[in-house]
DNA sequence: TCTAAAAATGTAAACGTTTGCATTTTTGTT
DNA sequence: AACAAAAATGCAAACGTTTACATTTTTAGA
């Protein structure tokens, strides 16, 4: 019998292998290199217990030997699991949303998994479209900020019975589960304080409650706070602003050149009470001689300011740890997501006393 | 003929339906509602010109009726490309790092991009085993910080064929590709800037130079320029700390406890810079009275630290967008990385100032 | 040594798209 | 009306894993 072989097994691609420094090996060439099956590698590969261990050594042996790289990409195909976490942040330049995504994402990674990051600039709009993507590209869980979520978004979730978390506010009301603690009553104890401290008049900086339900809930303690006392809420030293400390600062100054300025100061977050701080004593008044300021967030920074700013320490790294281990739990174990509250602390500091003057 | 089917085409699986809401549709899906192939289907999705206006309304209906949700991962799958790339910083708490990462984010995101994060903190070790992870999912491009990686990464990068391109440290010597300021240029002319007004004796504070080459490229100017105009470099006065305020505060508080305290420092990050000033400012001493201090970064708070800091103002946000528009081109139209330097600016603010007594 | 059970390994069918090529339909020119 | 060219669509083979299920090998007990 001549020896004619019409058809060779694998004509080794010339035209290829000039591109490429190397070509990219697949589970078969090491299957074959280390003489089993592509299945006995893959589970090599993802249980190494199930495979004897002189055979697992053969199969490291030819991934190193052919610089083989997973593809997890094929993978997550046939497994249905990403390995993956998409995140959704309304913005990253807020300290405190890099604090708990910073945590989200250690956690997440020592798991094995990565996150898929998202900002949506505080607009729902943009949440959704956002999200879409990374359901496309099928994320195993989803953890987005506060409760204010567009329709769809909240619909394609369930279609694709991916599972979703709020973090930084409490879903009391809906059966959303929730890793957060609670803004009002973190607000109402900042508020609380203030009073405590014998001032009546307060003004009240925060973010736009429009677009962010957590502004919301602090400015509905603030308000329900006053009322509570008999205090008179008045609008005029109400601020909606955004996040930067310039408008912390020009929302503390209008504030100041109201007819009855306050003697206290609530600002629903430090950003913009470092501002209005500043703004203080831009003016030659004294903090918190003149008037008192708390803020909300404990960041670094606020040990750091003069005089060191009072305000309401928040868990956010907590957060970020106990929202990513639930996730992954849930995902690996099918544990259904539960909802915890976390504790904050006032943190008095140096920028709270009372009023000057009694009435 | 008894009308016998033993095999009925599709058993409508009762259970999955009961668990989720809807079963996910495929491409098949639509293609059969829509009366078209899956071939058409996918045209309309992805290029939409390529179809008739009418087949593809038709698709678009059937997309809507099925509630189909695409599926990137079957696309990447074949089409070898994830609409994804990832991006590797050391930290995001540091605000900086934040601030390029949500450039990078932004203009991903508008063009189509997710962008998958890893945290390495400041460990080659640990960003080359997140780089393989990325790897793995196969993002189509990949986004560093500095210099300094781990000999396997690399590889692994060109074995794979993925782009890469360093942030916040130029690469001149090496071939690889860098959109950054240059950090010693920058560090030098603050340091210059400092010996402009007089002084003599000078500190440093900076990042840890092992793990950090921005850090070191900082320093060397800071040594340099001294050299440069024949001071001298004290090591008692030079500091490498990590990036805590805290940090920045015991360094200087060292330097003041020092027999020959330095008439100004430079610190290498507006983090520690803070640190500083609040050291000296809690000792009594007057900024810039007694001693200048220079930071770098220009971080949003500079602004409102008392006094304002002087600081080395440096494009973060031009470097994320412009990092990530390169990035994209490279991937999209094949356009070779390019490198980028960009440009910082000293910002005099009110921390600087003439040493008291000359010489 | 034999046998049953357990462990290890192999076979092959998915997974849900994209895309080269073939085929059909439409358009435009004469 | 006929025809060529262009546009639209369809066919079917990938892509690189995982995983039931089947088969083979090993282990252990008698």
């Amino acid at each position: 019998m001549p020896p004619t072989r019409s058809k060779p097994e694998k004509p080794p691609d010339q035209s290829k292998v000039a591109d490429a420094a190397r070509v990219k090996a697949t589970i078969r060439e090491v299957a074959h290199r280390a003489g089993v099956s592509t299945a006995t590698v893959s589970r090599a590969l993802n249980r190494p217990e199930k495979v004897r261990a002189e055979t697992r050594e053969r199969v490291l042996q030819a991934v190193r030997e052919t610089h083989f790289v997973f593809d997890g990409i094929a993978a997550s195909m046939i497994s249905r699991r990403s390995r993956t976490i998409g995140l959704i942040i309304p913005t990253i330049t807020n300290s405190i949303y890099a604090a708990s995504t910073q945590s989200i994402q250690h956690t997440a990674q020592a798991a094995g998994y990565t996150v898929l990051l998202g900002v949506s600039e505080f607009s729902p709009r943009l949440e959704a479209d956002l999200a879409q993507r990374l359901l496309e590209r099928r994320v195993d869980g989803l953890i987005l900020t506060g409760g204010n979520h567009d329709q769809s978004l909240i619909e394609k979730m369930r279609t694709n019975g991916v599972p979703f978390l709020i973090t930084w506010k409490l879903m009391r009301g809906k059966d959303w589960p929730s890793v957060s603690f609670d803004n009002y009553k973190a607000a109402w104890s900042a508020v609380e304080f203030l009073v405590s401290l014998g001032h009546r008049r307060l003004g009240l900086v925060c973010g736009r409650t429009d677009v962010n339900d957590r502004a919301l809930d602090r400015r509905q303690a603030f308000e329900d706070c006053l009322e509570r006392h008999g205090l008179a809420v008045d609008p005029v030293l109400i601020y909606e602003r955004d996040f930067e400390m310039e408008e912390g600062a020009s929302a503390m100054s209008a504030m100041l050149d109201t007819p009855e300025p306050p003697t206290a100061v609530f600002c629903a977050n430090d950003i913009q009470a470092i501002g209005a701080l500043s703004q203080c004593r831009e003016r030659g008044l004294s903090v918190p001689g003149d008037i008192s300021i708390i803020g909300f967030d404990d960041l670094p920074v606020t040990s750091y300011t003069r005089p060191k700013l009072t305000t309401v320490r928040v868990p956010a790294h907590d957060m970020g740890r106990r929202a990513a281990e639930i996730m992954i739990a849930s995902i690996e174990r099918q544990i259904p997501l539960q909802s915890v509250e976390l504790q904050t602390e006032l943190i008095a500091r140096e920028t709270t006393a009372p009023p000057r003057f009694r009435r």
